[in-house]
DNA sequence: ATTAGTAATGAAAACCATTTTCATTAAGGA
DNA sequence: TCCTTAATGAAAATGGTTTTCATTACTAAT
């Protein structure tokens, strides 16, 4: 019953089916913590979405928060992001009211994150490019990509 | 005398000049560390790079070492990485004895990294475009920018 | 050289996001 | 309903990194 677990079962449907498809139960307090995360906007903490969850289900505790988002991020459903301040932030993936593809501009002095979806189409036509190149050289099963840039906000830029 | 310090003060000379115009001094210990790196191939850790320097110089503290390469990171001497695992890793960026530029692969099963640097001038070309887009879009002034695939390297594939 | 000021250091303690433990609860198929 | 086992919460443990604080050692000025 437990064969498709893991990270090998992505591609399908959408929450349910998706879930119940991979042989996860969905309880109360995974729905919660999809729902908050479909209804904001993204780079959440685990303890952002607890404290949202919490008022409404307050029988929710962070440990379910962390197991549910690891076995989201394990399904796809969710991207694992770090800005570099020491905690990780997640994002729903796709779907129906998931965001758009995009990739992120850190400002490396106050933590701002930017979402940028401009020059996207070519980075990821690039990316398909080289994925499909340095798949085959190195024997590589890429699945997914990593590209942030780093550097200083307008404000900061104008604190110097 | 420290009007210098912090993440403005890149570009220039190397090691010696870089620290000394920055304000900082150049101990044994930081020396110590930045040959280790100079000699080591990539990916080190905070406790590697103890344990590299230890046995050389058994006065020079973890704390140092953490002190060490985040100075170094400001000054942009080193990268800081993140594959994933739980800890930091550095590399030492460009310069006489540096590495090529280079990007990486993930493997997300066992945690293997590759560092290629094939595709990298296609990739480089849109990256410097891209920057110059999202700088003036978005009133940011890049200076770094991160790349990283994921997915399964060949062993792990194979296991399936 | 001597001194004064302050950067750098090591050891130990503190931090804190995340994980593990373990006893309890509750999905969901039979 | 019953039964198996996944899921859960609370509390404790983990472990990489940071802080604290008293001490050391550069560096510049005297």
């Amino acid at each position: 019953m437990n064969m498709m677990r893991g990270n090998r079962c992505r591609g399908g449907g959408w929450w349910h089916g998706k879930f119940r498809g991979c042989g996860y139960r969905l309880t109360t307090g995974r729905e919660a913590i999809l729902d908050i995360l479909s209804k904001s906007e993204g780079h959440l903490s685990a303890e952002d979405i607890y404290m949202k969850v919490h008022p409404k289900y307050p029988n929710v505790g962070l440990t379910t928060v962390y197991r549910t988002l690891d076995v989201l991020s394990n399904l796809g459903m969710v991207y694992k992001l770090d800005f570099g301040d020491g905690r990780a932030r997640y994002e729903l993936a796709g779907g129906p009211k998931g965001a758009h593809h995009h990739h992120h501009l850190v400002c490396t002095a106050c933590g701002k994150v930017i979402d940028y979806a401009d020059f996207i189409d070519d980075e990821v036509e690039l990316l398909r490019e080289t994925e499909k190149g340095l798949g085959s050289k190195y024997n590589f099963k890429i699945t997914n990509h990593l590209i942030q840039f780093y550097g200083l906000c307008d404000k900061c830029n104008a604190k110097k």
